[in-house]
DNA sequence: TAAAGTATGTAACATATGTTACGATAAATT
DNA sequence: AATTTATCGTAACATATGTTACATACTTTA
């Protein structure tokens, strides 16, 4: 169990909680860890959610089991990597997906009634862990705002410059790598890879920025801003 | 302030909650309520915000300040929306937009720490507010991805047909009342309003669906699937 | 009931983006 | 170093969607 602690203590929902508060939460929580072989079902679509679960070793893939028998990869969660966290708290508390582990895989999971109900003497990393799922939790509603910005914009142009300020804005650079080639980031976009070549191209001819394979630089701002609206 | 409680009681926030409980929040958070006149300012774009806002009278309109000066309404809020619930508990705690009243109008705040800081004896009906709280976001999260799942369908047609099936799933009928009138329809799915219109009246040629102003009624249920891939 | 205003459908046309294919370059493998 | 494989840019073409304009139907107000 101690190796378990130390693999996941860096994560974001154990943030402020040292080694011996993460093993009353996974003591006091009733944790259990659970091994799957390749190809399992973890759950099934339309399956009640009643635990969080931490991605311990290997991978699973989210799937979308599409109407004629195909299945689409909607996510792939690696290492640390939290799944079922807004299942279980939701209303509507199915999954609209299968999840399915891809390759010898190991993951944790903590029963929901562990966030919901206080143990009696409230701890206080009971306190933090809860917090920590709030905090967990509206990232990921900021984060899928600001996905939906990009996908709510009008052009590939706007598309491009939203993306591309979202990443100055984080790291205040003008000049940074993209950390997707060509073909994710057209995916990311919701574009085709042939489309996102042509508008970098114009882009780069309008003198806006500066693009070679990962390496982008702003030339232009302002001109970006606008662009992004 | 027992008109304010009878006011939110209905609140998600409060679920669960009876009207003694709901003031004893009001009294042990330290919540205010604020009056606004018409265009006054309530958060500006980069603030950090530290209350959660609940609209008790009048609007209040969520703004992007356009690069140009222009400004666009994102959202607009009313009686008992919740407004800064997902940015308080965000790492990244500054708001992207401005919200503005919009006439006279009132918002009761409830300052973010009594979320987090449990109060001494802590309190049944605490564990309850903040079980609503997860509750809130991971609804706002589901929405939010069955929003992204129209915004990445690649026609039309599937665009349509998500949104259809979104409401069959949620109501079991196949005949409904659309609630919103073709332009919001289709600035919800991010198209032009001819556009949404021709592709009505196609699949309406193609035997898939019925459609005459609001109301809807789905002809053929397994191609509305094929088409929703 | 008439009149005005709003919502909707439709058609011709313009244009942005997707499709397909191929060559060039870079990265990986032998 | 040579060969293979992945990545990327580009161009010609096809097509879905946006644009604009107008007619029809419904709704509201006088």
């Amino acid at each position: 169990m101690d190796a378990i602690i130390q693999k996941i203590k860096e994560n974001q929902l154990f943030n402020g909680l040292d080694l011996e508060e993460i093993e009353k939460v996974l003591a006091c929580g009733n944790a259990v860890i659970q091994k799957f072989e390749d190809n399992q079902m973890v759950f099934g679509k339309d399956d009640i959610i009643k635990n969080v679960g931490i991605v311990l070793d290997g991978e699973f893939n989210l799937v979308s089991q599409k109407f004629n028998g195909s299945r689409v990869i909607v996510t792939t969660l690696t290492f640390n990597d939290l799944f079922g966290e807004a299942l279980i708290f939701s209303t509507a508390k199915t999954s609209p997906y299968d999840l399915i582990s891809s390759g010898e895989s190991k993951a944790l999971f903590i029963p929901k009634n562990f966030f919901i109900d206080m143990c009696p003497n409230s701890c206080n990393f009971h306190k933090k862990l809860i917090d920590n799922m709030l905090s967990i939790l509206s990232d990921k509603i900021i984060m899928l705002n600001n996905k939906m910005k990009i996908l709510n914009a009008e052009t590939i142009k706007s598309k491009i410059a939203v993306y591309f300020l979202s990443i100055y804005k984080k790291t205040n650079k003008l000049s940074f790598e993209m950390p997707m080639k060509r073909q994710e980031l057209s995916e990311f976009l919701n574009i085709t890879r042939p489309s996102l070549s042509r508008e970098l191209s114009n882009m780069q001819d309008d003198n806006i920025i500066d693009v070679y394979r990962s390496s982008v630089k702003i030339l232009d701002l302002e001109r970006l801003y606008e662009l992004s609206e």
